[in-house]
DNA sequence: CGGTTTTTGGCAAACGTTTGCAATAAATCG
DNA sequence: CGATTTATTGCAAACGTTTGCCAAAAACCG
């Protein structure tokens, strides 16, 4: 220790690597080196140096050798914005499998924003720029930027999750919305609907220009023409799910001539479309069908229960995890490439064929 | 910069303090004294500065920073467990507002865990005893500890939150639970109940006493008998609110003497009870009447909307954050404390007068 | 204008690790 | 048994900041 601390004994902080060299008679270089490196110091002292270290309850500096070696052991997730919806848990369930790839390969998860003002973006930035972090996973389309410095060249290894952005030449791990919600509209098809009412998120959002692409390419498929179907809201995020369901049963009970089945682009649309609807004396399912997107638990939970597209969240963090632990292993970089990991639909009894039908 | 990259240029990593001096004209010392230390410097030299680490677009070194100063700029969350429950979001409302609380005094939030395994415990205590973290909040009532090191005697400021750890010599952010229970239970006798039926967390589990013993209080008070309240549930954790919920139902439908008032100590379990009992004919509130706790927005979408008590998370983490960088900022450690931030009851339709009184 | 205070800026030593290099000891070989 | 290799350890220089201390310059004062 350093002179004042033996006179007063005052600082708590932990011992050094140095009183660990010291205790165990050796250097700090060996230290260093029995605690780390395998193999590069003999069984005998590296004993001595364990038994030493675990004595003193010795624990290394993070930032002392974060600094040494340039390098820091943080990942940080960039979000679009909040982290909750309404009742959906995809943010959080997202974090988790992120957080727990990452520290079984020896990472920590930092949060970088929950929001996306000017301040939060150049705060992203410090952590990118100032050797804070060692990768990100980001959430959104957009790629932090302000005065001059950029994500994009930071050097930081970047993954996308759930928004596809190859073309941006990130690595993006996503689920085929596309494809999952054409097969359930074709299923809707299949059952005997013919006018469809779609629930949609932000205008021009990733996630709305696929599912959406997905209910035309279905009718397409089945020789129905784009007027079969309706779409609400554009005008609000997903994090503002309830509201569109909300406004939606609103412009739902002005249409003459009902729709039968709604594909909703969210469970919080979903789930407040229904409970206005019920309201106006309407019957999930027997006059209206609905189905919905991202397979929140409560759905089971709902009246009736809902269908719902399960978004393979945990699958998808832990893809993440990997390529992104995989790009920082590596000095070159992969080509950007896109990971698709499949959803999958829980049926439940919010679909039925229309009455007219049955 | 130094040799090697002026020979390739290959590193895109950022300018160093070094160069924005060497731009601007001064010494080394002189920018850090500028960037931080206001009035320290001549005017016209920090706006030189300035100009210069703008140009270079240089972001200081955190690590560097932190070995040097000392202390990082981090502060952990140390969580019971899972990030996510049924449809309650109170974990992720309270991370997102102790991280916007936080990223506003200039800290970082980071994720200790989402276990509470014994790696997750190690881990956690590396990043305390590693000088990683400035600080902790934790949501649970089991302090880490293993091997000798315990967070309690690592130095670091701790606020606990939802939890009452003031006994720990805690600084402790809470709801008056109790109080909140009492309350509303008293409300139902008021409203002619008589026979009540309570949904319980893990036994022991601080909300649990707390919320429970409300209950007794309030029956108490109305000279009703302990003998009034039938508990479920008591050995599943709050993150298997529904399975709760659904178990309770089978246990209610075995009752002869039914209560005609359900208190349920989280959303996620009334959810899942009123669905299951709704189910078996049984109408709300017209049979029974329901009241949980969290205050999850989409209880106003179930049917019928459910009354709950709504946990002030917002506030609360707001006042942990505050907590916590006051005992950063002063030496001395302010005695334990609590900070109780009332709870507030959401009326809804999920309540009435039992048959008997109308 | 000489002397005293106040500003301002530079030097160099930390902070706690890792790691290239060199030195020593031990082992192997011809 | 001397020479060469190999295993083990130590020395000291980094990593990029902050900051105590000192010197130079500027401002002020009588």
């Amino acid at each position: 220790m350093n002179k004042n601390k033996e006179v007063t004994g005052e600082e708590p902080s932990g011992a050094l690597m140095a009183d660990v060299a010291r205790l165990a008679g050796v250097a700090i270089s060996t230290v260093s080196r029995a605690l780390a490196n395998p193999g590069r110091v003999n069984e005998k002292t590296r004993a001595k140096i364990n038994a030493a270290a675990r004595q003193l309850g010795y624990t290394p500096n993070a930032m002392a050798r974060g600094l040494r070696v340039g390098k820091s052991n943080i990942i940080m997730i960039i979000l679009p914005g909040s982290l909750y919806y309404g009742a959906s848990q995809i943010i959080p369930q997202v974090l988790q499998s992120i957080n727990k790839s990452l520290i079984q390969g020896g990472y920590n998860l930092m949060i970088a924003n929950l929001d996306r003002d000017e301040i939060s973006e150049r705060h992203i930035l410090d952590l990118a720029f100032g050797g804070s972090v060692r990768g990100a996973i980001i959430l959104s389309s957009k790629l932090p930027e302000v005065d001059g410095r950029s994500l994009a060249n930071s050097g930081l290894p970047i993954v996308s999750m759930l928004l596809d952005m190859s073309d941006a030449g990130l690595q993006s791990v996503i689920t085929n919305d596309r494809e999952a919600v054409r097969d359930v509209t074709a299923e809707l098809i299949r059952l005997g609907h013919r006018r469809f009412f779609y629930l949609a998120g932000p205008e021009g959002n990733y996630h709305d220009v696929e599912r959406y692409a997905g209910v035309l390419e279905a009718l397409e498929a089945a020789g129905l023409s784009e007027g079969s179907v309706r779409r609400s809201g554009g005008h609000l995020d997903y994090q503002h799910g309830f509201d569109i369901g909300v406004q939606a049963a609103d412009d739902f009970a002005e249409l003459t001539e009902k729709p039968t089945a709604v594909i909703a682009t969210s469970d919080d649309m979903a789930i407040s479309f229904v409970s206005r609807i019920q309201r106006t004396g309407l019957s999930i399912p027997g006059d209206v069908s609905v189905v919905s997107f991202d397979g929140s638990p409560v759905c089971e939970f709902c009246s009736p229960p809902l269908s719902t597209i399960k978004q393979p969240v945990e699958e998808m963090g832990r893809a993440a995890v990997d390529l992104l632990l995989d790009a920082i292993g590596q000095r070159q970089n992969t080509a950007a490439v896109r990971t698709v990991i499949r959803s999958s639909l829980i049926p439940r009894e919010s679909v039925a064929a229309p009455k007219s039908c049955r």
